[in-house]
RNA sequence: GGAGGGGUGGCCGAGCGGUCAAUGGCAGCAGACUGUAAAUCUGCCGACUUCGCGUCUACGAAGGUUCGAAUCCUUCCCCCUCCA
């Protein structure tokens, strides 16, 4: 239990914070680009970092596939095999128990997956989850659990719940302390108050480096996702990380920082970039649809990232009705550049206890829609 | 000149007597995407439309056979291959 983490100020139940780990510090709220297989998507580490990321994500089952935990081991680490020297946080596995359902079988003591790419068999368990993120060498390693689906019913919540709990538990036994590194504890329960709060004194008790809310933006709406987190977050210790898993959209993750978030990772910059989606202030974009196609403005006039900077959305739309692999690019990163620019403004923000006329103004542009062409 | 093959919705291409406004694919028009089985997936895609298994016009052209034809017959037009 080594991984030192400062709460710098507060407004409301706002946090501005810095976590210190082995390859770097993390300001927060911080959002952490997702690189499942070693990559994030369509990026090089150094353009994810010109974004203002400063954590990536990687995640344990694909990298336990391929290239092989062990052999990442013998490259270096995934630090040094994927050239990304700053801090990484990996997932546990614990999210493909729900996405790939059909191809997992749950017992106590661990899941038997079978390969989406090759049909072979492998096994996770709590303990073999936390040794993979050893062998990665990952910062942030985070505890094995069942996310759990929606809508699913309170006692088959209860119940998946309990499990992860005991799973956390062997999972926080097979990790080895060492400074600059830490493991956090996932909270389950789905929208169940009850269970959320069972969830986090099981967690709390054992004792974890952060605390994560897994189990949501699963498909119950922001209302109850928010809901949620105002029930549960004032149970957690505030000397220590909040991470709310695979969240979000720009006003998701909004939200959750007024709420006492400290941390996200989401695919959805990177995978609405790949498919032509593009976020804005003024809301979402489709850069596929044909009114762009005379368009010479860029995505967003205000956004300093290559594709904002260089290149009009009449160019964007031809990469991308062209599949051409540049607009893909342009995409992600314009995405990435401008969720790094949303948790620019509400740590600034936080840190000058202004938080509430940053929501005020943001909501305010994001409601305005997307200015006509002339 | 002779022999053979073929002309199907924006394009390519199935269909070869009814259940065909016509399989697929592409292009086109939209939508979705939240700890990545995702550069993916879904819907629409002749015209009209009260959006309904409704009406109309349609499978080179014109006739014909048939209860019924994109599918069979006749003539014509055009394209391709091979032989002279």
């Amino acid at each position: 239990m080594s991984l030192a983490f400062q709460l710098l100020g507060t407004d409301g139940t706002a946090r501005r914070g810095r976590i210190a780990t082995a390859h770097g510090t993390v300001e927060t709220p911080a959002f952490m680009p997702v690189g499942t297989a070693g990559t994030v998507k369509a990026m090089l580490p150094q353009s994810v970092a010109a974004t203002g990321a400063e954590i990536v994500l990687g995640n344990t089952f694909h990298l336990m596939l391929r290239p092989g935990a062990e052999r990442v081991a013998a490259l270096g680490g995934l630090h040094t095999f994927m050239n990304w020297p700053g801090p990484i946080v990996t997932d546990s596995g614990g999210f493909q128990v729900m996405s790939l359902k059909e191809l997992r079988k749950l017992d106590p003591d661990g899941v038997t997956f079978r390969s989406p790419s090759d049909g072979s068999q492998h096994r996770l368990t709590p303990e073999r989850a936390i040794e993979i993120q050893h062998l990665l060498d990952a910062d942030i390693a985070m505890s094995f659990d069942e996310c759990t689906t929606w809508p699913v019913e309170e006692p088959a919540a209860a119940f998946s719940m309990r499990l992860s709990m005991k799973w956390a538990e062997r999972g926080r036994r097979a990790f080895q302390d060492r400074p600059g590194y830490g493991l956090f504890g996932i909270l389950q329960g789905s929208t169940f108050p009850a269970l959320r709060a069972e969830s986090a004194k099981a967690l709390t008790d054992i004792g974890f480096d952060g605390y994560a809310v897994g189990g949501l933006a699963v498909g119950e709406g922001q209302e109850a996702m928010f809901a949620t987190l105002d029930t549960t977050l004032p149970q957690l210790p505030a000397d220590k990380p909040r991470y709310l898993m695979g969240v979000g959209r720009p006003a998701d993750l909004v939200g959750a920082v007024r709420r006492g978030i400290d941390m996200f990772d989401c695919v959805m910059p990177t995978r609405a970039g790949r498919t032509a989606q593009a976020f804005t202030r003024r809301g979402e974009l489709n850069l596929r649809n044909a009114r762009h196609r005379d368009d010479p403005r860029p995505i967003d006039a205000a956004c300093a990232c290559p594709a904002c900077a260089h290149h009009s959305r009449a160019y964007l739309h031809h990469l991308i009705r062209s599949e051409e692999i540049l607009g893909a690019m342009l995409l992600t990163w314009h995405n990435l550049h401008y969720y790094q620019d949303i948790m620019r403004g509400l740590r600034d923000s936080i840190e000058r206890g202004a938080l509430g006329h940053y929501i005020a103004a943001f909501e305010e542009e994001q409601g305005k829609g997307d200015i006509p062409p002339l």
